[in-house]
DNA sequence: ACCTGAACACCGTTCAAGT
DNA sequence: ACCTGAACACCGTTCAAGT
């Protein structure tokens, strides 16, 4: 409510290479930093609110400037999904320490579903690219490597690797859509009404005595009975094998 | 190459009630056509290009006219994951009829798998929409009902749908990414070959043993794997729970 | 009731020209 | 080398006006 034009490039407080929004001429570009900016517009707006046109302003610098940077805005998207998952390797290596491989994979899968959730939309966006960035390996890597040093095959360890990924993105995806704010005022009848009034209306007895555990529960200890299908399956592959 | 002017509206052939692209002229839009002109198009040249105005083109109509079916195109985008899942819960019991409830369970899952990867993009337009129409109900219900009636409370049976509905969703999903045509012309490295070279040339052992089985493999069978851990998770909480 | 014409407020991307 | 200016070829959506 101040001043009206200091509200702008008032992100980058420590660094001395601000960009120098007004006055001081070019503004330049580092990638990292354009990087920490998309995430921080897409926790402000979301992702479909997130342009080119509206990182340069958030920049102080013209759309095509980015180019110079980033080929596409798959690529930007790209480098985002990777900066999103950083530490989450670490952080799952620290809490599961203790834990046999079960509980080290279980680990993994909670810290990548914690760094998804962190950012509006996290999970979109991870869906839609393909990141090859250490972040990313560095996941793969240690799913990977908590399964073989437990003793499961080259195969079983990538597929379960695979299986457990997919479940993991799939989940956060569904749950960061059904906690999406969508109508700003109260305007639509949001998701889960609709969805309680076609399932009472309709045919289906058995969802809708399920419904309600479905869409109340927390999402947490649906992802963790989820989780642990897949652990004692892995459980029981070992069990077939021997050991 | 013959007449540039007549390959426009060939598609309704049997349909009397044609879009009578030329000369006659209102145009009528009925909105499961419409839905199914859209499904075409999808697969002719993928979700980014599916676009408000080239699917009026394809109808025959300016783009605004579709504005009257459909409120927004996340509500044409609904329909037509909607319309993607018909006959998916049908197919499935006739090909799990046979079998116990893990089997009756995975060809339900299989079943949702094929019909997402039946067309272009499927599991994308999928994941985007949030539909409550039959078939998509029906395939809930289908899955619950597997489970209550094999003895599960409401609670894991409600739990377990969202397991599998995340896993069989966030497979496809990976699947549909790799199998992307992506590089028309031969031109991008692709991602297969950036990922192998990223793997290899950083410090990922385990990883890289994995990769072959995981790149190479086919879907079909790291699929099954997954669906596997599930379902061999579930009878271990049945065993667990004593019957 | 349903479609056309035309506009509004944007997009991603490219590229000559400046510095 | 890197950014600006300006354009190109589009978008989703709205709405008066026609029929």
């Amino acid at each position: 409510m101040s001043s009206p034009s200091s509200a702008e490039g008032s992100t980058s407080t420590a660094t001395g290479t601000a960009t120098s929004t007004a006055r001081g001429r070019p503004a330049r570009l580092e990638p990292s930093r354009t990087v920490e900016t998309a995430l921080r517009l897409l926790d402000e707006s979301g992702l479909d609110a997130l342009t080119m046109r509206r990182l340069a302003d958030a920049e102080g610098v013209r759309a095509g400037a980015l180019y110079r940077h980033f080929a596409t805005k798959q690529e930007l998207l790209t480098a985002m999904a990777e900066r999103m998952l950083a530490g989450v390797a670490a952080e799952a290596a620290a809490s599961g320490a203790a834990g046999d491989w079960g509980e080290r994979l279980a680990a993994l899968a909670r810290s990548m579903r914690t760094a998804l959730l962190a950012r509006r939309d996290g999970a979109r966006v991870y869906a839609g690219t393909h990141s090859t960035g250490p972040n990313t390996l560095g996941f793969s890597e240690a799913v990977t490597g908590v399964l073989r040093e437990a003793g499961f095959g080259d195969e079983d360890a990538a597929r379960a690797l695979m299986a457990v990924g997919a479940f993991t993105l799939g989940h956060t995806l569904e749950e960061q859509a059904a906690l999406q704010p969508e109508c700003a005022d109260g305007e639509t009848p949001a998701d889960p009404e609709r969805l309680r009034h076609a399932v009472a209306s309709g045919p289906y007895p058995h969802l809708a005595t399920g419904l309600p555990a479905l869409a109340g529960g927390d999402f947490t200890a649906h992802f963790e009975f989820g989780l642990r299908l897949l652990v004692e399956g892995l459980r029981s592959l070992e069990g077939n094998r021997g050991r």
